[in-house]
RNA sequence: GGUGGGUUGGCCGAGAGGCGAGGCAACGGACUGCAAAUCCGUUUACACGGGUUCAAAUCCCGUACCCACCUCCA
């Protein structure tokens, strides 16, 4: 079966069928960067890095751009309420983005363009726009740059809506507009706003408006048509209708197939900044291992609501657990190996829409049949489980004996030290329990375990491991 | 007012006309000096009211409730 991917635009599951055969391009929003991000943005990142490695498991090349959204009323606003400049805010939780990204095992795209770094291919394509007769400088003289929705008659396509019916923006002052839900590709500089902001075009100084980076970015990029554009799905309307409407009225085909993730709601609302109501990655893994938040944000249907809580979060890490435990034991007597070859039900459930629920279900079922055969001293069996299941894992980035989450190269000292004064108390645990002294035996273990070392009995000799 | 999505067992979470996804928790059993880990087994499902069908969690109609978007958002 190939590739098949839900499509927002036409609301049903397509076959991916790439404009360069063997190749895939991939265009996602990324961040505005406001703030340091919060779970359900990184949700959005392991969704879209879940893809990538399947698609590249599966074969094909793959190219996501990522852009970052450095310059909006917010970021400017909180410049001048801490009293710095925009660009500093903004490249901070740039940073934090990254930091997020990496922290969670997620690949870095292949590019990450920032808006403030196409004004050029902006205004060619403002230039195009108002040639074709679908944009506009606004007639009060403000230096803005509209696009004329009523005359593109194919807009609302993307969110199933009529123009009439859509509510007209109150909030937006209408002076320069023909239409209130006309939107603003380039919004002219304002008295007060810092001149660094600001860059020169045909119509004025001014500064990006939100919408028509991405277009711009896209097509520098991935060219006039590429095969998936991605984001969360509360991007669908306005960003992406409006992203579809500029670069199609320029004359490009766009993107093929439209793929958005669902929310992270807490507490029953959507998790964002706006609603205020954010847990910010950087918190989270304080207080659980990433590799399981990985886990968790990974395990749901990209296109199910995830209500998060603390109760299913912690539920997730004990999941995961156990898929660690085999993980680990099986390398333990087995050797690590290498991931190997997915089953073929696990590969018809990923190219079914991304279905990692079904997929889990299969790799959990192969940890059962690698745990029996632990269990037998079946060490040829366990290693060949071991291998399907590392394979299984990789795809998912959940991979624990990776070397994104194996890092052994920085403590790897201090691990020996460990092991070594560890072992010496095992040994006397072993001694006391061979003389049926079980107090002592017991009086070992409880001192390891009250140092946060988990102590596991097998036929080949007690194992220890750091509680996690 | 317009446009989408949802409501599944104690909990999380798939499925989308017949065959009990999977996980967590609980309980019982095996293993263990006792545990832990592991394996085996057991229990409680498809919001409500109608309808279609040999057969409905799944399709249709209605009702209730929830979420998202139409304003900045992953």
């Amino acid at each position: 079966m190939p590739f098949q991917l839900y499509d927002t635009a036409s609301r049903q599951i397509r076959a991916l069928d790439p404009v360069v055969p063997g190749r895939v391009s991939i265009y996602h929003c990324g961040l505005t960067v406001q703030g340091p991000p919060h779970i359900g943005h990184i949700r959005k990142e392991v969704v879209f890095d879940v893809l990538r490695r399947w698609l590249e498991r599966s074969g094909l090349e793959v190219s996501i751009v990522a852009n970052v959204t450095d310059i909006d009323d917010k970021i400017l606003a909180k410049g001048d309420e801490q009293g710095r400049p925009w660009f500093a805010v903004a490249y901070e939780n740039e940073r934090a983005l990254h930091a997020a990204y990496e922290v969670l095992g997620c690949i870095p795209p292949t590019y990450e363009p920032r808006a403030t770094g196409v004004v050029p291919e902006m205004i060619e394509m403002m230039q195009t726009l108002i040639e074709r007769g679908h944009a506009y400088a606004a007639e009060d003289g403000s230096g803005d740059v509209y696009f004329d929705v009523r005359s593109w008659p194919s807009y609302g396509e993307l969110s199933g809506q009529r123009v009439d019916d859509m509510l007209n923006a109150e909030d937006a002052p209408p002076e320069g507009k023909r239409d209130g839900r006309d939107f603003a590709l380039w919004k002219g500089h304002k008295d007060g706003d810092p001149e660094s902001a600001s860059w020169p075009t045909p119509w004025g100084r001014g500064r990006p408006g939100w919408h028509l980076e991405c277009s711009a970015m896209a097509a520098k990029y991935l060219g006039h048509e590429f095969d998936i554009h991605g984001g969360g799905l509360d991007l669908r309307f306005p960003h992406h209708e409006n992203e579809l409407a500029q670069s199609r009225a320029a004359g490009q085909p766009f993107a093929r197939v439209w793929m958005h993730n669902a929310m992270l709601n807490l507490a029953g609302a959507k998790m964002s900044k706006s609603v205020g109501n954010t847990l910010m990655v950087s918190e989270v893994v304080k207080r659980v291992r990433p590799i399981a938040l990985r886990y968790y944000l990974a395990a749901s249907h990209y296109r199910s609501i995830v209500e998060f809580s603390e109760e299913s979060l912690a539920e997730a890490a004990t999941a995961f657990g156990r898929i660690e435990g085999f993980v680990r034991r099986a390398a333990a007597l087995a050797g690590p190996g290498e991931p190997g070859d997915v089953p073929a039900e696990f590969a018809a459930a990923m190219d079914d829409d991304l279905s990692v629920p079904a997929a889990l279900a299969v790799l959990q079922g192969h940890v059962t049949d690698g745990n029996s055969l632990l269990t037998a001293g079946d060490t040829a069996g366990a290693g060949e489980a071991l291998a399907r299941v590392r394979g299984m894992l990789d795809v998912l980035g959940l991979d624990p004996l990776s070397p994104t989450w194996d890092r052994g190269g920085d403590d790897a000292a201090q691990v020996q030290v460990i092991d070594a004064l560890v072992e010496g108390l095992l040994e006397q645990r072993q001694a006391a329990r061979a003389a049926k002294d079980f107090a002592t035996a017991d009086r070992v273990r409880d001192q390891l375990t009250a140092a946060g070392i988990d102590i596991e009995d097998t036929p080949q000799g007690a194992r220890w491991s750091v509680k996690g």
